[in-house]
DNA sequence: TCTCTCCGGTGATCCAGATCACACAGCGCT
DNA sequence: AGCGCTGTGTGATCTGGATCACCGGAGAGA
C-alpha cells in the first residue's frame, strides 16, 4: 500500500512490526483488537500539526513512523523543544487522561503515519481492560520520569557546553556504536538544538567549533562523528 | 490520640477529613477499605526522610498532615527544590508504578503523619481495583502537567525577577484574599527560595528588597503581604 | 543563471547575575 | 554575658552568554 508520500501504511496494530516493542501495543488480544477497532490512521506531511498546545484534548496518536518535535513556546515566542518522538511513542495522553489542554504543540519533522484514538474510546477502553489501564500508568511515570531529566537538566546543569554535552552523550546511544566513538545523523538545525537545551543559534555554533578544536567531534556535512565519550562525560560531570 | 510531636494521628482512610478532596483517597468502599488495610501509618520528626533520590522504590506515602520538600541534588551540590507537598499527596508514586528509582528525596519541614503503601501491596490492589488503576493514571498524569509548568519555568521564563513574581502569585492563591492583595506566611529561607526558582540567596534578597521598594510587596517578620498583584502580573508577563 | 531564503560561522559589545566579601541581627547554648 | 550558628542585607567585581552585525555557502525556484 502506497501514499501520497511514498510511505508504506500499517493498517493493522496486531500485525505493526514494532507492537512488542512499546507499552501500549503490547497488550492481550482482545484490547490490542478493540484498539485496533478504534483507532483511525492518516498520514501527514512535514510540518503538520497532530495537535496545539492550549487545545482541548481530542485523543492521542499513537506514531507509527516519522519524526515529531514537541515544543512549547512563551508568549514572547521564546521556544523550547522538550521531545522528538519516534515511532511508537504515544502523544497527547497526559492531555487525554487529566483533561488539561495539550501541554505542547506536535507537529511533524518528516512525513509520517500515526493513529488517532479518540478521548471517549480510549477512556472506555481504559474502563474495561484493567491491564490496559496499568499500561497507560506506566506509559506515564516514564513520561514522568522523562520530564524529570528534563527539570534536572534545565534547573542543575550550569553551561550550556554541559547541555550540549549531555545531549550529544544521549544521541549517541542510538547512533553507530564502536569502540569509544560513535556516529550519528544529524538532522536539527543548531537554532532547534539551542531550542532543545536553552541557549541560542551562535552559542550552538560556537561550541560545536569548540568541541570540533577539541576533537572531542568531528562533523562531515549532516553526520556527526563523537570522538571521545569520555572526554564529553566529562565535560558533563554533574 | 497524641503523638510524640503533639499531633492527632489519623488511623483510618475512611474518616480522614481530607478523604473526598484528593484523587487518591476517593475510592469506592471495598477499594478504601483494602487501601486502609495494607497502609501502616507513621508520624516522622522534622527534618526526617521519607525516601532518598536514588533509592529503589519501596513504597508510597500519603502524606496526612505537615509539609514534605521534594527535591533533587546533582553531583556539585547544587539543589532544586521541585515541590512542597502538602496534607494528601501522594509521594513517590511514579517510581512505584514506573519501578525506577525515587527520582527526589522527600524530607518533612514539619512534623507531619504519613501512610505508608508498600509497593507490591498497591500494585497488587491496581490490578484488582481499574477504578484505582485509572486514578493512579489521573494522578501521574497531573503530576506529568505540574513537572510540565516547572520545565515552562526554567526552560522559558527569562530573568529571576519573573520567576520570583510567578512563584509569589502561585502562593498568594492559598494566602488570605481580600480585594488585590494576600498575605501569607512565609516559612522558607532566601536560600529555598533560590533553589526552588533556580537563583542564588543573594539574588532573592536583593529582588525582595526590589520588590518592596516597588510597593509591590511588605514583609513584617514572617509574614509576606502582596501589595499588587496586577503589578506582579505584569512583571510576569509571559 | 540569478536571486531569495535559510543556515552556519565568527567578531564586538554589553550587561544581568554569580561570586566573593563583609556586617549585622536574632536565637539558643553553656 | 559571651559564644556560635543560621539567616539576611548590600556593596564590589568578574564573566559567560545574549545580542547585534555581517559574511559566505547551499539549495530551491523562476
Amino acid at each position: 500500500m502506497r501514499t501520497p508520500y511514498g510511505l508504506n501504511i500499517l493498517d493493522n496494530c496486531l500485525t505493526c512490526p514494532s507492537r512488542q516493542e512499546h507499552l501500549f501495543c503490547n497488550l492481550s488480544v482482545q484490547a490490542g483488537q478493540r484498539l485496533n477497532d478504534i483507532k483511525s490512521t492518516a498520514v501527514y506531511p512535514k510540518g503538520a500539526m497532530l495537535f496545539i498546545e492550549g487545545q482541548q484534548p481530542r485523543g492521542v496518536f499513537v506514531l507509527c513512523s516519522g519524526k515529531v518535535k514537541l515544543s512549547t513556546t512563551s508568549r514572547e515566542g521564546k521556544t523550547i523543544i522538550t521531545k522528538i518522538s519516534n515511532a511508537g511513542d504515544v502523544l497527547g495522553l497526559n492531555a487525554v487522561v487529566s483533561n488539561h489542554p495539550y501541554e505542547v504543540t506536535a507537529d511533524m519533522m518528516e512525513p509520517g503515519q500515526a493513529n488517532f484514538i479518540p478521548r471517549d474510546s480510549l477512556l472506555q477502553l481504559l474502563r474495561e481492560f484493567p491491564e490496559a489501564a496499568l499500561r497507560v500508568a506506566q506509559q506515564l511515570s516514564r513520561n514522568y520520569y522523562v520530564a524529570y531529566q528534563e527539570i534536572r537538566t534545565l534547573g542543575l546543569a550550569t553551561s550550556p557546553s554541559e547541555k550540549l554535552a549531555k545531549l550529544l552523550l544521549s544521541w549517541s546511544t542510538k547512533g553507530t556504536q564502536t569502540d569509544g566513538s560513535s556516529q550519528l545523523r544529524l538532522n536539527l538545525t543548531h537554532e532547534e538544538i539551542g531550542e532543545i537545551i536553552g541557549t541560542t543559534r551562535e552559542t550552538v555554533s560556537r561550541l560545536f567549533s569548540e568541541f570540533r578544536k577539541k576533537q572531542l567531534v568531528e562533523i562531515k556535512g549532516a553526520t556527526l562523528v563523537i570522538r571521545s565519550r569520555p572526554a564529553l562525560e566529562k565535560i558533563v560531570q554533574s
